[in-house]
RNA sequence: GGCACUGUGGCGGAGUGGUGACGCAGCGGUCUGCAAAACCGUGUACACCGGUUCAAUUCCGGUCGGUGCCUCCA
């Protein structure tokens, strides 16, 4: 078992674990890369996502105060991505019909709909790309007076060579970066790792999100948004910086080296990094379309809830294999600890006597958060120790908002009145009396049961 | 082609240089009007081959398998 009475995390920029050593010893500064909102966000985006409010509830149990910024891709990219070449706000918004302002409002609050769902800590800044424009502009000026950029005919291209550390983060080899390159490079560029800045707007070129800058009509390049909004809303250097491992190489990569070549400044101190999900055997991409939405397992019965459970079972650093069986185990799973948590609302069963065993368990549990988010090892403590003490499930809501204890549907007056005939009916041995109010509970969720202390109720799913 | 990760029982999934957590499923039992739940019990799992070691699933090397990144993605 381990003993960590102090955070330590996997800290990507040194690959190694370590105690967490916040710049201010209270107030810590975060950022999470957001979602780009042009279709419907899956699974695989809020596991990461669920991995993040798992460390916004380590950090606050461990009394620091977290200030987290997330921010919402919703101008489109460069459109040298892809198969054909087209922005994906753009396309989403010619086959919708919709202006792509439109269509990245309409996909933005339904992630931040199912955000809510899975009862996540919302971030404390919310942060459009769009609104923070002019930051852009103001940090490729900066970079432009400082020597780091060239123009070529479609936009302004950050010089990689000039900043002798860039490829260190992602542990890079430039020269062997061309070997394999899949795909085709502009010949205007002057190294293979240079990327946009900011990009022109062609003559012809339909693309309905563009701003005023250097005289003709542009956007920014994607990298540029998260040291512009980190700049802006937390300033550098932050205490950490979260994001999917697919960020690492070229998005982080760049960001870091925007940041560093701009403001002299190192980004953040710590750099966590999840690994992706995978569903039926597969990886789940956009660009695939093949993930399960939200909505998708709720149509199928399943809480966001139960899905965060699935993903607290295992660790943010393994590569996960999503399947709608192993959704079942989880949420059977989190039934038991609801019906545990149910029965100490019922005095019956209530073990307050176990107070001091409580308060062993729940820093047993902490120590785990606190070894690298093991979430995993926290959660077979739990199951090895269902108290049936209110403050227990309470305390365990808050290091893991999974909805054991809070929020979850009590009896009514009226529900309760049928349980009292219940146990009336079955004392006197109607079972046929006692068994229509027993269907008639069912409907509700709820069951009913004989104890020796009398009739408890528990919930059927 | 380059770089990186990974291989634990039926499924999922932690962890460790010295009796291999935990969940779900399965099996046996207690309880029980019935059904369920609950509770108790229950598993000869660490890819393969070498090496280091008193001792390896855990460290090192190799083989085989899986995956990711290098292209938007968490």
């Amino acid at each position: 078992m381990s003993k960590y009475s102090k955070l330590h995390l996997y800290n990507t920029l040194t690959r190694k674990i370590e105690e967490f050593r916040p710049i201010d010893p209270k107030h810590v500064k975060i950022y999470t890369c957001g979602p780009t909102v042009y279709s419907t966000p899956h699974i695989g985006n809020f596991a990461a996502y669920i991995y993040w409010d798992l460390l916004i509830r380590t950090l606050k149990f461990n009394n620091y105060v977290p200030y987290r910024v997330l921010n919402l891709t919703d101008v489109g990219h460069l459109t040298s991505d892809g198969d054909e070449g087209e922005d994906k706000l753009e396309k989403g918004a010619r086959q919708s019909g919709k202006s792509v302002w439109e269509v990245a409002g309409y996909y933005a609050s339904l992630f931040l709909k199912d955000f809510l769902s899975l009862n996540l800590i919302s971030p404390d800044v919310i942060a459009k790309a769009t609104d923070y424009i002019e930051e852009d502009k103001a940090l490729v000026d900066q970079l432009i007076s400082k020597g780091y950029t060239y123009e070529t005919s479609d936009g302004i291209y950050f010089d990689t060579s000039k900043l002798p550390t860039y490829a260190d983060f992602a542990q890079l080899n430039l020269n062997n970066l061309k070997a394999g390159a899949r795909v085709e490079f502009s010949t205007e560029k002057r190294n293979l790792s240079d990327f946009a800045v900011w990009k022109f707007i062609q003559p012809g070129e339909k693309h309905a999100m563009r701003w005023d800058y250097l005289g003709r009509p542009g956007y920014p390049g994607w990298h540029l948004e998260c040291s512009s909004i980190i700049h802006a809303e937390l300033g550098e250097p932050i205490d950490i910086h979260t994001g999917g491992i697919d960020h690492i190489p070229v998005h982080h990569t760049n960001e870091i080296a925007q940041t560093l070549a701009a403001f002299d400044k190192q980004l953040s101190h710590y750099w966590l990094h999840c690994d992706h999900l995978r569903s039926e055997g597969k990886k789940i991409s956009k660009s695939l379309g093949n993930g399960y939405t939200m909505q998708d397992l709720v149509d199928k019965g399943y809480s966001p809830l139960d899905f965060k459970m699935w993903v607290l079972q295992g660790h943010y650093q393994s590569e996960r294999s999503f399947s709608l069986t192993d959704l079942e185990a989880a949420r059977r799973r989190r039934l038991s600890w609801r019906n545990a948590a149910a029965l100490s609302k019922q005095e019956v069963f209530n073990e307050t006597d176990k107070e001091n065993l409580m308060h062993e368990i729940l820093s047993e549990v902490k120590a785990e958060l606190n070894n690298n988010l093991n979430s995993a090892a926290a959660f077979a403590i739990i199951d090895a120790n269902t108290l049936i003490i209110p403050e227990y499930w309470h305390e365990i809501d808050a290091l893991f908002g999974l909805g054991i204890y809070e929020d979850a549907p009590e009896p009514s007056s009226k529900q309760l009145e049928l349980i009292k005939k219940w146990e009336e009916a079955y004392d006197k041995h109607d079972y046929v009396e006692s068994d229509a109010i027993r269907e008639d509970l069912k409907i509700d969720n709820f069951r009913v049961t004989n104890t020796p202390k009398g009739p408890i109720w528990q919930y059927i799913r």
